[in-house]
DNA sequence: CCCGAGAGTGGAAGCGCTCTCACTCCCCAC
DNA sequence: GTGGGGAGTGAGAGCGCTTCCACTCTCGGG
């Protein structure tokens, strides 16, 4: 591998010289710039990332942690929209992302060790349960990080963009209440987690203002499987409902097939609202109304506001809320 | 952040056995490397990665490359399953894995770029397209790699676990044939893909060999709405078949949609076989027969045989095909 | 004509680490 | 006793890069 050194004596000037001439290229001549740009082609030289991070401090990578079991990454649209989203935006910047995968608990050490271990430069962080003490651990690390959803455990520690759950679900579950269901049911998502926590709250809410029970309540897990077996649990304990608000999407499905297997028609006996819209609602039979939870946005955000640490702009907590959106379609 | 210096400092002994007793720790004495774990659990030490790679020429990380459109990778489970696996075999041994997804084309230079660049110790990659050269990129600059899917170019010049798609393919076909089937169509892979070539010519092998025709072919692209297009298409061209095979689950998910809609059962109208076996199989109604994929088998294989060149115990390339193996279900 | 500013450059320090090499012990075999 | 070897250690040389600082040179203004 060529190295700095040959590149600036082939080019015939200074190895500060070259240096200048392959960042930034202020203060050098034209000359002495084209002389290195052609010995870097001849040479075919990269910089070596170690040596150069070793002095800049920077290592131009950006971690994208998610303390979930990889299961539910991959099974759940979710991570993959917000990924995406985000690896596109720091690619931008020429910002490495390196995806950070860790069970809490079993691999969180690990994890911590990594992020300590100044491999990065700053964290984007998808996640919100409650036991998880990212948001501090970060906070304490002063670790330039931003947040997708807001962290359950020191939120004002740390910037975050998120959506109104509460709103949303509350919205959403209005739309059961508008079509005349009286017994409705909820399957949220897991208690420990904010947005699930969130979602009942808004459910709860408004089945409180209709003065309807809000008593038929089977925690979920965001999983498809995991909202089957919710469904056939409140099927058994409250029959006689007529709506349902599931806290996602992919939960959703789930139920509908229990539903269905339980010979009720949706939205005819029992209407069915989601949450999330990431592309499965439509693709359910019969699709469902649901929330439609800006995870671009919300993704971007959170991209931004790492890129305004990373560039020292600014250095106090920011948080960003957006606002979720109905969706109607024909599961009520 | 605490430097080594401090750390030998504090222990009472040089830099040198300090560093020793950090890695490895032989050739110091038991009451050294006490002193040393001492100090760097007061002073909280991490060794610096950026230094220690400058001079060891190793970054203890390796790059998973995936060079196809980021909404396959997340769509199509196999990815999802070989990450997975990849991952865990290969953080059992600290080697921290850097996903790399880039459009082959749009961002292959900065891919390049990025292997070349010094930033890996070596490579997994997924990929069997035609157009990449990946496989020959890889082996110009001699960097550690291998290959989940045996590479369209320049297979010969890296190690891959593969498994054998062509006779899954006919083994799989042979199940329409010996239920009576007489018109068999399929839907392909990407014909630029090892793995699609390679089963469209299993197909063919048990038509042939059965004497029936094999010209109902449509290529699809491993996505479930390219399925469902293609199952469309070949039933407007062969509204007479009684068989399909289709390469993927992900797709045959999609022609079961096509079939229903077209009012043909499943498998009394249509006989139908997927490939893959990732766990969609057994959710598609009805369940698909199949043949399964050993993905488990080839990622870890892969990770197996990167291991073995990054320890330098080999620079032969090596190949290791694994057998499907036919899974029945009701779909056929 | 001189001075000061600014542009362009190179020397050299130093980032934090590993590892070679030379050295000192100490123990054992002869 | 003596010599040889092995175990433990520390000094120091770099790894390849950025950047501070000092220097030279060229101008334009006084």
């Amino acid at each position: 591998m060529p190295t700095l050194d040959e590149v600036a004596r082939l080019a015939g000037v200074s190895r500060a010289t070259a240096s200048r001439a392959i960042n930034g290229g202020s203060r050098v001549s034209a000359k002495a710039a084209e002389a290195v740009a052609e010995a870097v082609r001849t040479l075919g030289y990269t910089p070596n990332p170690a040596a150069r991070s070793l002095v800049t401090r920077r290592t131009d990578s950006v971690a994208m942690v998610i303390p979930e079991a990889d299961e539910r990454v991959f099974a759940d649209p979710f991570f993959a929209r917000t990924l995406r989203i985000v690896t596109r935006a720091l690619s931008a910047r020429d910002l490495q992302v390196v995806l950070l995968i860790a069970r809490p608990g079993e691999e969180e050490e690990r994890m911590l060790r990594y992020l300590r271990g100044g491999h990065i430069d700053g964290a984007i962080v998808v996640s919100s349960h409650r036991s998880d003490l990212l948001a501090d651990h970060v906070a304490d690390l002063g670790l330039p990080a931003a947040f997708v959803g807001r962290p359950w455990t020191g939120a004002h520690r740390v910037s975050y963009a998120d959506t109104d759950n509460f709103a949303g679900a509350r919205e959403v579950t209005q739309v059961l209440i508008d079509r005349g269901c009286r017994r409705i049911g909820t399957i949220t998502g897991p208690a420990d987690m904010s947005a699930g926590a969130d979602r009942v709250a808004g459910w709860r809410a408004a089945l409180d203002a209709a003065g309807l029970a809000a008593d038929a309540v089977v925690e979920g897990d965001f999983t498809e499987d995991g909202g089957e077996a919710a469904c056939e649990i409140l099927l058994g304990s409250h029959p006689d409902i007529d709506g349902l608000m599931v806290a996602s999407d992919l939960m959703a499905a789930g139920a509908l097939r229990a539903l269905d297997r339980a010979g009720r028609r949706v939205p005819d006996d029992v209407a069915v609202v989601g949450y999330d819209d990431l592309g499965i609602a439509e693709r359910t039979t019969p699709p469902l109304t649901t929330v439609k939870n800006p995870i671009g946005d919300m993704a971007e955000e959170a991209a931004r506001l790492l890129l305004a640490q990373l560039d020292g702009t600014t250095t106090i907590p920011r948080r960003v809320v957006f606002e979720p959106e109905l969706v109607r379609r024909t599961s009520a």
